[in-house]
DNA sequence: CTAAACGTTGCCGCCGGTGTCAAGGCAAGG
DNA sequence: CCTTGCCTTGACACCGGCGGCAACGTTTAG
């Protein structure tokens, strides 16, 4: 399978696929012209980078899941690695969260705040 | 006030000092030298800056809360503009908030799954 | 006179995943 | 032969808020 048929039937660009492989994530032999000749089971590969990559993990948190494919596993995610990686990855959305709620309580404790301030000067221009 | 002093007094650098005027957050007269002479009342608005800016604001978000303050207002926001930002930066964070506790049901149970795949195999291996 | 400690402008680097263009090789059909 | 459509590598652009350096002017103190 060429890079380009690899690239649609993954739903997305060979840009995106060069770099995978630049970066050890994918693998391909080469033709003798020198094409990238990739297998069927990299489009699993693919799958996986892209679900994880859309759940917010970067390309090194992939690489656990990817090996753990290429070890024969059914999914990327029951090695140690990658059970590690998501570990940590959802420790970071709790911290992620609590911060997020923080804010989100500052931000509506300064909108309440601000609007009625809003209103009372409302009050003091419309009733002098 | 030269701008290290302002920097120091506002905890930050003089080139984040800099980069804020540049992009019209903050304003300066010149003095003979070419040296920026700031005002008293630009520590206030470094600080609204910094403290928006921690919150996950961008430069672009701030600039109606300058301009509040520098309308003579007490807090930068109880102005229309910035009310808006603060409307549309708590639905940012109520969709971000969304989408991150989706992540966090998914990786909490992707990792549930993957734990007890490795249970069952650690059975099989040590009871066989 | 000089060194230190300020100030000035301007420009590159970073981070990460891609888009995008350049300049070229290869395959296949008219 | 020419075009079209693949493929190749390499390199720049982006986004945002700075850090950091260069190269140079000013002020002050010794």
């Amino acid at each position: 399978m060429l890079i380009g048929e690899l690239a649609q039937r993954a739903g997305t660009s060979t840009r995106t696929l060069r770099y995978y492989e630049q970066h050890g994530l994918i693998r391909s032999r080469r033709s003798t012209n020198g094409y990238r000749a990739f297998d069927e089971a990299e489009l699993r590969v693919v799958h996986e980078i892209r679900a994880l990559l859309a759940v917010g993990f970067d390309l090194d948190d992939i690489r656990p899941f990817v090996a753990c494919l290429r070890a024969g596993h059914a999914t990327g995610d029951v090695c140690p690695d990658s059970v590690a990686v998501l570990r940590r990855k959802l420790d970071e959305v709790d911290t992620c969260l609590a911060r997020l709620n923080t804010v989100r309580e500052k931000l509506d404790h300064q909108l309440n705040e601000a609007i009625a301030h809003r209103e009372k000067s409302c009050l003091r221009r419309t009733v002098p």
